[in-house]
RNA sequence: GGACCCGUAGCUCAGCUGGAUAGAGUGUUGCCCUCCGAAGGCAAAGGUCGCGCGUUCGAAUCGCGCCGGGUCCGCCA
């Protein structure tokens, strides 16, 4: 059977030939050779570092352990050419016999090809985790895509993914959602609300017109039981009431986005059953949490700063710049308290990987949540990582538009995915890497053109399967070796790149690389394509020749596995055909 | 004052964890469509990789210092 990732496979080759001219190299010099894909053509089809990076340990010569590489490469039955070049590179020239074997590969596993084979090892991807107020808005929009299409990458990768919701129901946020629920409520049973809404400190926070129909899905249950009585009451029937009502208003904007989580994790169900004391308790055990005060920020020191004990974690053990706060000054616990015991619960749920998909605004809290994490760790050696997704501005005509509750634009999720379709919401946000700040352009996300991406990698998987509909099924069975032009070589090299890929995409926790990746092999299929216009003799369906038809079909179809599985892993639909 | 992110072609952005002559789209310029695969195609021009030191065989990539833009900075979540 032949290896799925050939710069894998010849990984392997390059390291034996490696051993037998410098043997007993150390693991970490050897993880530092690689196979990569060329740049240049004329440097044939991959090169290798190894002697570069073998030469300083190994005491010798680049040169001429590129030399010695060179030899024993060479008799590698599936190589054409290996040369020495430039500093010490070593580049290898394939056979074509070798590149078109991984075509019956790619047909017989299908959208399993790339697959990674990393099994069982368990990561948790936690992202959006909204507040339960209110419907999402723009701002949730590229965590949600980015946190999804990132799972969905890691999957593909073989990791075995959670993919996770935190629930921010247990602050002041959801108790100030349900009292503007009452305020709803009141008003359904036709009462005045100025007189309750007097009392509130701060007033309505939430004024959306989304809270109506709670407050008479209530005002219908209740009837005017709740009506003029103390808040003890009512408060956590609305909160509750409401939250439930908030998750489902939140769940259906991310199912139209595609974005469907596997685990929704209340916080304040980790509050009443004692999670934060059993997180706080295993940094008590090691001596990580005291009484302490901190020093006021310098060159900002508020106006009513005063010195104030409070506890401490030691955050500055674990590569933080100044202790943190877990407990304010009258005792009670900081939203970092809940959320160490909210990681702590990772742990112990036994992930000894995790990552958080947060909004820029957060990359203050980098630092120490992975210092709790640390912390927290001990020897299950447990690690978070951090993505962070900056701000979007959506652009119309070149000008930015306005994002405003009161003009009614373009505030909410839904608004956006409604004008331009969730493949292009998707497919955009991760033509960008998330940790800068991007323009999303409306008029680009449904223009017909080249100039939209999503357009043109569709357009290329709708090309594939108008030929194969016209076409015999594709079989791996078939001779492959027709297939010569350089054109279709192209195409095929960037093929056998997806499984590499892959690895290397999620290894960086960067989705955006699938988006360029499928963008450049639509180029390549579409240039086949475009070449076939001028030259018949390049078209897949050539009458008489039953031969070259089948290699040329089984080409297409492994080209619409690969960008059907790229897609899969974006969350982006491969259409069948542009309409 | 400090921490983190960003700075690459006129514009919007990639650059495969340090590799060879830095790429794509768009815009500009010039060619190409009777029809059979043009919701386009081919080609050209366009760069002090913000600036300066340093690390090394080799730097857009790593370190330090500046400049510019953004996010944030105890008892908010």
């Amino acid at each position: 059977m032949q290896d799925e990732n050939l710069f894998a496979a010849l990984r392997g080759e390059v390291l034996a030939a490696l051993e037998t001219l410098a043997p007993g190299l150390a693991p970490e010099v050897l993880a530092r050779v690689e196979v990569t894909p060329t740049k240049d053509p004329a440097h044939g089809d991959m090169a290798t570092n190894a002697a570069m990076i073998a030469a300083k340990p190994a005491g010798k010569n680049p040169r001429e352990l590129a030399a010695g590489l060179v030899e024993k490469l060479s008799a590698h039955p599936g190589m054409t050419k290996a040369e020495a070049a430039g500093p010490g590179f070593v580049n290898l020239t394939l056979s074509p016999a070798l590149l078109l074997a991984q075509l019956p590969v790619i047909l017989a596993v299908q959208e399993g090809y790339g697959q990674g084979t990393s099994r069982g090892r368990k990561i948790n991807v936690e992202y959006v985790s909204a507040n339960p107020t209110g419907p999402l808005h723009v701002g949730h929009c590229r965590g949600a895509v980015v946190g999804d299409a990132l799972s969905n990458l890691l999957a593909k990768a073989g990791y075995d993914v959670t993919k996770e919701f935190y629930i921010n129901d247990a602050g002041a946020q959801v108790l100030a959602l349900a009292r503007s629920v009452y305020v709803r409520y009141l008003e359904a049973l036709k009462l005045s609300p100025e007189a309750y809404i007097e009392t509130v400190p701060g007033g309505m926070q939430y004024g959306g017109a989304y809270l109506i129909p709670i407050g008479e899905a209530l005002a219908e249950k209740y009837g005017d039981e709740y009506a003029e009585t103390p808040e003890a009451n009512w408060l956590d029937i609305f909160r509750d009431f409401a939250v439930a009502r908030m998750l489902e208003m939140i769940r259906e904007d991310l199912a139209a986005l595609g974005v469907n989580h596997d685990v929704f994790s209340s916080e304040r169900a980790l509050v009443e059953n004692g999670g934060v004391e059993r997180g706080l308790q295993r940094l008590r055990d090691q001596g990580l949490i005291y009484r302490g005060i901190l020093e006021p920020p310098k060159g900002k020191t508020p106006d009513d700063w005063e010195p104030r004990e409070q506890e401490l974690f030691r955050a500055t053990e674990f590569g933080d710049d100044v202790d943190r706060p877990i407990a304010k000054s009258d005792g009670s616990y900081t939203y970092f308290a809940n959320d160490i015991a909210y990681h702590a619960d990772k742990v112990f749920r036994g992930f000894p990987e995790m990552i958080d998909v947060w909004g820029a605004d957060h990359g203050g809290y980098v630092k120490r949540m992975q210092a709790a994490v640390k912390a927290l760790a001990g020897d299950t050696k447990a690690r978070l990582d951090l993505v962070l997704c900056q701000i979007v501005k959506v652009m119309k005509d070149g000008a930015p538009v306005k994002m405003s509750k009161r003009a009614g634009t373009f505030v909410e999720l839904r608004d956006l995915i409604d004008e331009v379709g969730p493949d292009a919401v998707r497919f955009l946000i991760l033509m960008r890497k998330s940790d800068a700040q991007m323009d999303f352009d409306l008029n680009a996300a449904v223009a017909q053109t080249r100039e939209n991406p999503v357009f043109y990698v569709q357009y290329a998987h709708a090309r594939c399967r108008s030929v194969l509909r016209a076409a015999a099924a594709p079989s791996a069975d078939v001779d492959f070796s027709s297939l010569t032009a350089p054109e279709e070589m192209a195409l095929l090299r960037r093929l056998i790149t997806w499984p590499r890929l892959v690895e290397q995409a999620a290894e960086a926790r960067e989705p955006h690389r699938v988006a360029f990746f499928l963008y450049d092999l639509a180029s390549d299929f579409h240039a086949l394509w475009n070449a076939g216009r001028d030259n018949t003799a390049l078209r897949f369906l050539q009458e008489d020749k039953p031969a070259e038809t089948a290699a040329r079909i089984g080409l297409v179809a492994a080209t619409a596995i690969v960008l059907r599985s790229g897609l899969a892993v974006l969350g982006v639909n491969p259409v069948e055909e542009m309409r």
